[in-house]
DNA sequence: CCTGTATTAGGAATAATTACTATTTGATAG
DNA sequence: CTATCAAATAGTAATTATTCCTAATACAGG
C-alpha cells in the first residue's frame, strides 16, 4: 500500500469524527479540504484500511455502514429506537470475552469479538421512554 | 391481516425448510406448488409474518437475510468461513441470557435477545481447517 | 527526469429489497 | 348466491449502499 495523500485525508477524517462515521460521512469530511476526492476512493480507502487492520468496518443492518478508528477489543451496541451505535461500556467488556471463549469450550464455536455487536435499547432512550410512560398515565 | 392461501404456503415453505431460508429460496420453493406468484409477494408475506412474530427475520450483513420458524430464544452463528448461518448449541443460551442481563444492569443498555447474533467460525469448518493445517505441514 | 505501477475521478453496474398500480381475491352482508 | 369493498397480488419500476470499470494521474525508485 503505496503512500497517498488522499488515504491519509481520510484516515485522518475518521480519527478526527470520533464516532462510528459512515462512509458518506467522511466522504462529505474530507471534501472540505479537497473537493476533487471520490465517493468510490474513499470507500477504497475505508476498506483497504480495514483490511490492513487500522480501522474497523461495522456492517449495519438496514443502514450505512460505520467505521471506527478504534481497534482495540470493544464492543457495539446499536440502538433500535435511535438508531445511534455507541461503544458498550468497558465494564462489561471482560464478561464478554469470557461468554465468548466458554461458547468456544463448550460448543466448538469460535466468535470474533471484532465483529461481536448488540442490538437494543441505549441508556438514553430507554430513560427517553420511561419518562413518556410516565407522562402518558 | 386477512387469510390468504398464497401466505399459507409461504410459511408453509419455511416450517418445511427448516434451516434458515431466504426469500429467494421460499420464492423458488412456493413457485413449484404455485408458479403465479412473485417474488414481491413472498417479501410482503415474510415481513407480515415476521411482523406478526410468526417467524424471525435475521439479517444478513454482505447477503441476504435469513428467515426462521423457530421463534423460541435462541441464537445465530453466522459462520464467516462457510457462510453457513446455523443455531448456537441451547447448552450456552442460559449464559448468553445472563451476560444480556449482566449488560442491562450494569449499564442500563438493554440488548434483544432475538437480535443477537453471533459472527464466527462454526465447528465444521473449524474441523476442516485443522485438517488442512496438518497436512499442510 | 523517466518508467512502472498504485491510485484516482467519474460514472456505470450490481443486488437485495421496497414501492407503485392496475387487477384479483377473500370475507361479509344483503 | 351475488354484490361490495378492502386486502392481497403480479409485474415492474425504483431505491440505495456499495462495488466495478476505465482512462487519466501521481507516487517512488533508479
Amino acid at each position: 500500500m503505496r503512500y497517498s495523500r488522499k488515504r491519509e485525508l481520510i484516515m485522518g477524517a475518521v480519527v478526527a469524527d470520533g464516532q462510528h462515521p459512515t462512509a458518506d460521512k467522511i466522504y462529505k469530511a474530507v471534501r472540505q479540504e479537497n473537493p476533487s476526492i471520490s465517493l468510490g476512493t474513499v470507500y477504497r480507502n475505508l476498506n483497504q484500511l480495514a483490511e490492513a487492520g487500522d480501522l474497523l468496518r461495522i456492517p449495519m443492518h438496514g443502514g450505512k455502514d460505520r467505521f471506527d478508528h478504534n481497534t482495540g477489543i470493544h464492543f457495539h451496541l446499536q440502538c433500535m429506537s435511535g438508531g445511534a451505535l455507541e461503544d458498550v461500556s468497558q465494564e462489561v467488556a471482560a464478561d464478554i470475552m469470557s461468554l465468548l471463549e466458554r461458547i468456544r469450550s463448550r460448543t466448538g464455536m469460535t466468535v470474533a469479538p471484532e465483529r461481536m455487536q448488540f442490538q437494543g435499547i441505549c441508556r438514553k432512550c430507554a430513560a427517553r421512554e420511561r419518562q413518556t410512560a410516565v407522562q402518558e398515565n
